[in-house]
DNA sequence: CCGCATTTGGACAGCGCTATCCTGAAGGGC
DNA sequence: GCCCTTCAGGATAGCGCTGTCCAAATGCGG
């Protein structure tokens, strides 16, 4: 009999002891050259890494948890995935996790502060080893949750206002400026009644409204009746709803600033279904550039909002700072 | 000094000797209470419960993975983020499996055989629970790796051919059958040039294109001329591209059926700019009743694929799988 | 040549949980 | 009443890895 096996439960899997009988030192030497952890001769780490390759050694992750009480899983929380802001997003930082060695869990917190703390919570039992969350408006309860965590944890898509050093580490840009920009280019071209159209209604939107605000409070052209709030889903179908909506009720205006490109395609299309000629008799813009924007008659004035290079940025910075290192900045 | 703390690594997590403490019981009972493993008095049941709650215990994921030799993940393999159709599988899933305690470790394979093999392998040694797959096609290896793991699997959104029993837990339709469904459909309208248009060319695509010839060649209207196939990814503008060529070099087609809506988007918003009025000069036709869709002008015709069923119900075959239960069937 | 600081390999003891075996009690047939 | 089978709780021993301490080796000034 090869094997008594008694209170024996192999796995078959290759471990770290079966690498250091390869190459002939202990189990630690082993550990520690791979990981990098301490100085290892480096004749030893040779042989380690041989031995390591001959046999197809690969860690175990959940070992390995255990042991250092912490894992290679980084938390990810984004809104929603029917905004494709955030897939976008997602398919950055999630590409450059995996190959820092890292492994995202995706969270979907449906813009809803008690699922963003439910998630986090059962995340955190994980022991992540960091964390991206969308946004910086966090409830207390998620605040607490993130501080006490000590876990690392990188914002993305806003910064803080100046002034304001709340949260350190952050990938994003003011929502507030880009609003107030986008508008000063529509006052540019002459546009003086510019509606907002806003649904969602998430804290990025609104600091989009109040950049809205500012520009055309600046230019003497401010005018409550002009904001369109609703807080439905952000859709096509509800920029068309949205779009008969203004037309109805305030004839005058001259351009509309939709907070999302899709309710600024969907209000596109419902101008072609009216037969309202844009931009001539009015002006659509959205937000993000999103897929198609440029396939609409005519094409869509937007915001090209760098979603991609925030996620891999943000994801940058938390693998810096999972590493140890502290002096990554905002940006 | 209340802590001599030598070799102690204290972690402050609450254990589950601390719930048996509290209960009276030894630690391997609450194990099994907890779990409903094996057979526990239902008076202890009860008692470790309200000690489990009061402590606020919650089990170490990397412990019990360690231990039993099996994660709570799940690894959910999907080709691409960019279409929505896999967006919505991956919602629904993700949920689905949340809710039953799993974790969701999503891949992303880009259509690409290697990746998808690569991506397999990684989370194999993750010790998945369970496994979700997109497709049918994959290559030999990651068969052989599927087959080797043990792991319990489910294939989604296509269904192996009649007689054919390879994949034995799929959840799906037969891509050829809704092709040749949609064809028929317009041959019932009075077109009889109809042109196919795919991109991407992955499985589904081919299969649809099966569905679309056999569904021509009954009609006696098939003609090799009709197959436009382009093996960049799917997007609206690539839609628009390919139906000013079709147009272009096949006038007498009467109706397009697009593999995908995106495409079939394009295609509408092309006809617009190019003043082609549809569906009176040509029918245009689209696949997965993406949103938007009934946004254009006119509303698209499409196929809509129950994806978020899909993705609901194959989460919960797999979940029936892993409890142990093997009557599950394909659907 | 000695004493000290520094370096580097290893022994040891867990991390928190579950698989396995064991034991004592209860149940049932003859 | 006895033996044999179930049944449920517990003791034990890991799962594979890393944190912590220790010890041997090395370097170096005086």
């Amino acid at each position: 009999m090869p094997t008594p096996a008694k209170h024996h439960r192999a796995t078959g899997r290759v471990t770290l002891n079966d690498v250091a009988h390869a190459a002939g030192v202990s189990p630690i030497t082993v550990s520690r050259a791979l990981r990098g952890e301490r100085a290892v001769d480096p004749a030893l780490v040779e042989r380690v890494l041989e031995a390591s390759n001959k046999l197809g050694y690969v860690p175990d992750p959940a070992a390995r948890a255990l042991a250092s009480q912490r894992s290679n899983h980084v938390a990810v929380l984004i809104p929603k995935l029917s905004n494709n802001l955030f897939v976008d997003l997602l398919d950055a930082a999630q590409q450059t996790l995996r190959a820092g060695g890292f492994q995202a869990l995706v969270g979907v917190t449906h813009y809803d502060d008690g699922q963003e703390e439910q998630l986090l919570r059962e995340q955190l039992l994980h022991r992540p080893a960091g964390l991206l969350i969308t946004g910086l408006n966090h409830n207390a309860a998620t605040r607490a949750l993130i501080a006490r965590s000590q876990v690392p944890c990188v914002h993305l898509m806003d910064l803080p206002d100046a002034g304001q050093t709340e949260p350190t580490y952050c990938v994003g840009f003011r929502q507030n400026e880009a609003g107030a920009a986008l508008t000063r280019h529509l006052l540019a071209t002459g546009r003086r009644r510019i509606a907002f159209a806003g649904a969602q209604l998430d804290p990025r939107v609104m600091q989009r409204l109040y950049g809205w605000r500012s520009a055309l409070q600046e230019a003497g052209c401010y005018e409550p009746t002009l904001e369109w709030l609703n807080p439905a889903s952000s859709s096509l179908a509800l920029g068309g709803v949205m779009f008969e909506q203004i037309m109805g009720q305030s004839p005058a205006v001259d351009a509309i600033f939709f907070c999302n490109d899709d309710l600024a395609q969907g209000a596109l299309l419902a101008a072609l279904r009216l037969k309202i000629d844009v931009p001539s008799r009015i002006a659509i813009a959205g937000f993000n550039d999103l897929t198609g924007s440029d396939q609409m008659l005519p094409p869509l004035t937007s915001v090209r909002t760098p979603r991609a290079q925030i996620g891999e940025a943000g994801a940058n910075m938390l693998l810096a700072l999972m590493r140890g290192e502290t002096q990554a900045q905002s940006c």
